[in-house]
DNA sequence: CGCCTCTAGTTGACAAGTCGACTAGCGGCG
DNA sequence: CGCCGCTAGTCGACTTGTCAACTAGAGGCG
């Protein structure tokens, strides 16, 4: 559901491919969701067959055809829906933090590494961000500040992470 | 995978039926994983399976009899070699990001209305997580310390995600 | 007695996401 | 020529997580 409606918004900036959508999911909006490539594609046929997504098929030069997708005026209308229905409630999914709750089993030195290794962890977060930011367009209209906004989210999290990380040894130690 | 590990630390503090379980998912842990009924369950099933848990039926007092679950040795070690591991990759799922990096399609108010309801729903996070801290014990052990460093981390992130909130909604005025 | 509710546990169907193998056209290279 | 590598797209099998219905014993209540 939440990848069909990403997937419309990425159609309104642009028509594309299962392949353009895929490099999407991993440079420009891999900080907040991920997709696997056969899940694209079968999530693309399923905007096609709900009339939300139509196909026309570009001859590929110097390589595959290529089958561009575009938004219809009744996907437009699905991803207005969604963008103005309740929040998705989200699970709470945090590998690390149940790692910790069950840590007491590990002894002290085996703790510290964990921890260290979760520093690590959000140093290298903290490095891709910098890079997407880094080819990513100044902000000029109001879509563009919005997108930015998102990889703001993910910077300062990233630093409150290595804060908390700070007291968390302090504490250990 | 990680579900299972999770039950297996849960299972090193004390003996659980999967009521037990479902119980924890949804109070004490609930804010760094949650798990269905039937997930526990079947996930229980293949722990015993697999030899890393034994069960005891206990006749229940004015209830159904309790299949109570306590770790076995493999058990430990699997929970062990888990911890010692490298972290589990975890992909980014940011219904909100999402929202927001495809919210062009909207016009102004409606934008400004989606991050009030996500202003909301961090304020009720952190309405949680208080009713959680409240009703743990206080940090004796190294355990519970641990324990208790995954609410701070929770707060601290729900604090972070308000001022971003707040310097969202500024730049949006 | 029948009915309701609580607790504990079970099951089937399904949606979402992951993994690896595979087709197929094109261009370059030795 | 045959092979490699690149791009685009497809497929089957599998795991994980979700939803709703269901069994079944115990106690309370009218």
């Amino acid at each position: 559901m939440i990848l069909s409606r990403i997937i419309l918004g990425l159609l309104a900036i642009a028509p594309m491919t299962g392949a353009d959508l895929k490099r999407h999911f991993d440079s420009t909006v891999t900080h907040l969701w991920s997709a696997d490539k056969a899940q694209i594609y079968r999530t693309l046929a399923a905007l096609v067959e709900q009339g939300f997504a139509s196909v026309t098929v570009v001859p590929g030069t110097n390589a595959p055809d290529r089958q561009e997708h575009r938004l219809t005026d009744a996907g437009r209308a699905a991803l207005l829906a969604w963008l103005r229905s309740d929040l998705d409630r989200q699970p709470e999914r945090e590998a690390f933090l149940a790692r910790l709750f069950v840590a007491d089993a590990l002894d002290d030195a085996d703790v510290t590494a964990l921890v260290q290794r979760r520093r690590t962890a959000a140093l290298e977060q903290l490095a891709l961000y910098d890079g997407i930011r880094a080819s990513t367009p100044a902000a000029t209209d109001r879509g563009q500040r919005l997108r930015l906004a998102t990889l703001d989210h993910g910077m300062r999290h990233v630093r409150t992470e290595l804060e908390w990380l700070d007291s968390l040894e302090e504490q250990l130690r």
